[in-house]
DNA sequence: TCAAAAGTGTTCCGTCTACACCCATGT
DNA sequence: ACATGGGTGTAGACGGAACACTTTTGA
C-alpha cells in the first residue's frame, strides 16, 4: 500500500508535566533543555515521538530519559499546536501530566539533565509555551482532584489526615476546616486506620491511615466533595 | 535557524465527532470517505492538518469541507495515536467533538460527501478506530453534561422542559422523574419562561423557555445536578 | 498546668428524592 | 367527563457548613 501523497508531515513531541508533593508543598519538576535553541534553559521534559511508538509510550520513555522516573501514571490532557510555538520548526506537542510523591521517587531521579523541583510560585521562566501548559495542567488537576479521589496517590503508603489536608490546601491555595475535612474524608470509606501515630507534628499525634486499595480502585470514578465550591478555583 | 535533524515527521489529522439532537433522539453525523483505502465506507469527518494551521483551525476547516457546517463549537478531547491505526501510513488523529441542534444546521449540510445522521445504536461500521473515538466521545459527553449546562445548546432557540428532559434521557439512555427534573431545571435560573405554549405534544401544553444568555455564559462552568448518580453512566 | 493539634458532637440549613396531588385542555 | 401530560406541594432523608468542645500529650 502506498503512502498518502501531497500531505505535510509534522514533528510531534510529548511534554510531561510532573507535579509532586513533598509533604508540605506542591512542586513542579523541570529539567535543563539539552539542545539548541534555548539550550540549558528550564523546560518541561519533552521529546519527539518515534515512528513506531504510541504517544503514551513516548511520554513514558521521554520522562525516564530526562529524569530517570519509571512507572509514573501519566494522563494525556491536551495538544498544543500553535504553528509558531517552536521557533525552529513546527512541532505539535501532546501534553501529559502526573502527580507523584516526591520522596517515593527521590532515588530514581538521574542527574543527567539536572532535574529540579520548583514551588509553583517560584517557577523559573520556561521555554516556548511551557508556562501555558503548566497553567492548564494545574487547572485540570484542580478540576479532577475536586471531583475524584486523585490526590491520595501523592502521599506515601501511610499518611495522616492532616497531611492529606495540607496537600489539598496546597493544590487549592486555601485553607479548609480541619474538623469537617477529616470527617468527610473518613466517611468516604477509602481509608484504613492504622494503630500507629505520627507524633512529629503535634503532641497528641495523628493516626496514620492507608488507602483501602480495592475500595479505592472501584471508587476511583466516584464523586467526592472534599473541596467546597470547587468552581471557585477554575 | 535550521530544523531539528534526524527526527521523523508524522502525518497528523483531526477527526470530528458531531452529535446532534433532532428533538427526539441523539444522532451521530458521519460521511462517506473520499479517498483510498476504505473509499466510500462510513467515516468521521477527518482530514490532515496543514503546515500553517492550528489543530482547532484544521478541525473547523475540515468539518466545513466535509459537511458544509460552519461555526460549530468543537472541543479537542483526545489524541489517538496507535502506530498502526491507519493501515496506509502512520497518522495521529486529534479528535474533536461537538453537539448541535440538527434542525438549526439542516440547511448548511452539503451533499458532496453524503453526510448522514445515524442513531447511536444503529451506527454503521466505521473505518479505522473511529468507533472507539465515538465511544470515548460519548463517555466524555455524558461526563461533561452531567456536571455542566451543556446540553442546552442542542435545542432550538425556544424549547419546552419536556423536550430538554427527552434530550437528557437520550444522552443517558434512561428515564428521569419529570417532576423533579423540571423543578431542578427551573431552580438553576438559566431559563426564561415565555408566554407561548407548545400544544403539539399534550393537551395542557408546555410553556416554551429560552436560555438566559448572559446568565448562561457566566454559569457555564458551574455545577449542575440534573443527572442523579452520574457515575453510574461512565 | 498549659498549649497545641487532632478529632468528635451538635445544630442549622439547604437540597435531593419520592410521590400525592392539582392544573389545563382536547376529545 | 375524562384521559393525558405538565407541573407544584410536601414530607422525610441526607449531607454540608459552622463552630463549641473534648482528647491527648510534650514541655
Amino acid at each position: 500500500m502506498q503512502k498518502y501523497s501531497g500531505e505535510t508531515r509534522i514533528l510531534v513531541a510529548t511534554d510531561c508535566i510532573i507535579f509532586g508533593f513533598d509533604g508540605f508543598k506542591i512542586k513542579l519538576l523541570v529539567v535543563q533543555r539539552g539542545l539548541e535553541p534555548e539550550k540549558n534553559k528550564w523546560s518541561l521534559m519533552g521529546g519527539f515521538i518515534q515512528p513506531s511508538e504510541s504517544p503514551d509510550d513516548a511520554a513514558n520513555r521521554i520522562l525516564e530519559l530526562r529524569t530517570g522516573l519509571k512507572n509514573v501514571y501519566m494522563e494525556q490532557f491536551h495538544v498544543f499546536g500553535r504553528p509558531d510555538r517552536d521557533p525552529v520548526e513546527r512541532t505539535l506537542s501532546i501534553a501529559y501530566f502526573a502527580l507523584i510523591d516526591i520522596h517515593k521517587y527521590e532515588k530514581q531521579l538521574s542527574e543527567e539533565y539536572h532535574p529540579e523541583w520548583f514551588l509553583l510560585n517560584e517557577m523559573p521562566e520556561l521555554i516556548f509555551d511551557h508556562a501555558e501548559m503548566v497553567k492548564l495542567a494545574l487547572r485540570q488537576l484542580r478540576y479532577k482532584a475536586a471531583l475524584h479521589p486523585l490526590l491520595f496517590q501523592l502521599l506515601p503508603e501511610k499518611f495522616t489526615i492532616p497531611q492529606l489536608q495540607a496537600l489539598y490546601e496546597g493544590v487549592y491555595q486555601t485553607k479548609f476546616d480541619d474538623r469537617n475535612f477529616s470527617r468527610k474524608l473518613l466517611s468516604t470509606g477509602l481509608l484504613v486506620k492504622l494503630s500507629e501515630k505520627d507524633k512529629l507534628s503535634s503532641k497528641k499525634g495523628a493516626f496514620y491511615y492507608q488507602l483501602d486499595q480495592s475500595h479505592y480502585e472501584e471508587n476511583f470514578e466516584s464523586f467526592l466533595n472534599l473541596v467546597p465550591n470547587p468552581e471557585k478555583f477554575f
